[in-house]
DNA sequence: GTCTATAGTTCGATAGAC
DNA sequence: GTCTATCGAACTATAGAC
């Protein structure tokens, strides 16, 4: 008899053991996360967030092939959280020139709570990789605030424009303002302001939202 | 009498050398100039630039440390290029509010005709260190563009507002606005109108242009 | 998870300049 | 004659496909 065979059954996880692994990837998720909150990308090595989530550094390579990996599924996450929060700013009854302003208005106030993590998803030289996912998130930014800008127009409370052209400059015209503020300790307390001004100058509803 | 003293001499490079290595460095530059040009940065490996440049792709790396050094300078010089332009065209004369519609027209129209290098320098992902360069050169345009919209607010022919941050929101907004058309093979004629109304609707001087 | 393809980098050989 | 610039093939690492 060989008892080879018991020896060569292959590993299976337990259910227990699965749910600790999938805890464990949680956990260091959400500690990158914190560690890009406080300190931004400069300061999200994989030594910081090990230390943060309270496991080796060799760790975090068991749940992710690589830093990039984890920064990956970082952006996904947190990205994913700012979009469902400014859709369901977007959903509110009213003029649809303030749909578009409250989309924005959250997007930055949001943003200068947590500068260094905004910084991070905004601004901060990544890796390529993850740079896609920037062109990626600004698209879907664009596509919440098109709809509203499209039923503007259609119901003539907005002057003629191409929806989609001024919601790519609108989110883009949101993230730059947003840069400088970002990077100092003190964002000043006119940025919101400056930027809801700008957005409703720029749509040309200042006066059709009055109407 | 020791001769080592002629042996050791060491090498001095003649003036003509010299002009040679220069030449062919400004060679190497343009080469990577034109391939960007043509195919983006996906499309700027060493090898091409060699070839374009009629070298071999080791003596690339005779004048720059690594690739990353080359295309610094490139990005460099290209922009340099474009915020030459770009400042002529704020210093025409004119309604306040038209310097800042010059300029962003003028970039936006420069962008457009070499969308693949414009992509490149804009928004395609690229490694941190050139990251880092667009944030100066954004900055830069702000600078160019600030200045004519503290006049027009100063000279009262453009309602209150943060020069800065508009600019800011302006470049962000011409950014992304672009992004979008450079991506595709034939761009919208409509852009550059679009953003033209865009810009004179954001700086709220529709009116007052024509005043 | 392995394999292939591609791209950045390096290095020894060669040819030509001083 | 010595020394160096240039070449281009080889190496290595990484990324994407099966």
């Amino acid at each position: 008899m060989n008892h080879c065979f018991t020896a060569i059954v292959p590993y299976r996880a337990t259910p227990a053991i699965r749910a600790r692994s999938a805890a464990q990837r949680a956990t260091i998720v959400a500690a990158a996360i914190a560690v890009l909150t406080d300190h931004g990308y400069a300061g999200c090595s994989v030594a910081a967030v090990a230390a943060r989530a309270g496991v080796a550094t060799g760790t975090v390579y068991k749940h992710f092939i690589s830093k990039a990996a984890l920064v990956a599924e970082v952006f996904e996450q947190v990205v994913s959280r700012e979009v469902g929060a400014v859709a369901a700013a977007a959903a509110v009854p009213g003029p649809l020139a303030d749909r578009v302003v409250a989309v924005l208005e959250t997007f930055a106030r949001r943003a200068l709570k947590v500068p260094k993590l905004a910084y991070a998803l905004l601004a901060e030289p990544v890796d390529p990789h993850i740079e896609a996912q920037r062109l990626a998130f600004r698209r879907t930014f664009q596509g919440l605030i098109a709809g509203p800008i499209a039923d503007g127009v259609a119901a003539g409370v907005l002057p003629p424009q191409n929806p989609h052209l001024t919601a790519a400059a609108l989110v883009g015209a949101a993230g730059e303002l947003l840069v400088g503020p970002l990077s100092v300790d003190d964002p000043p307390v006119d940025t919101v302001p400056a930027l809801i001004e700008f957005t409703l100058r720029a749509l040309g509803g200042h006066d059709a939202a009055h109407a």
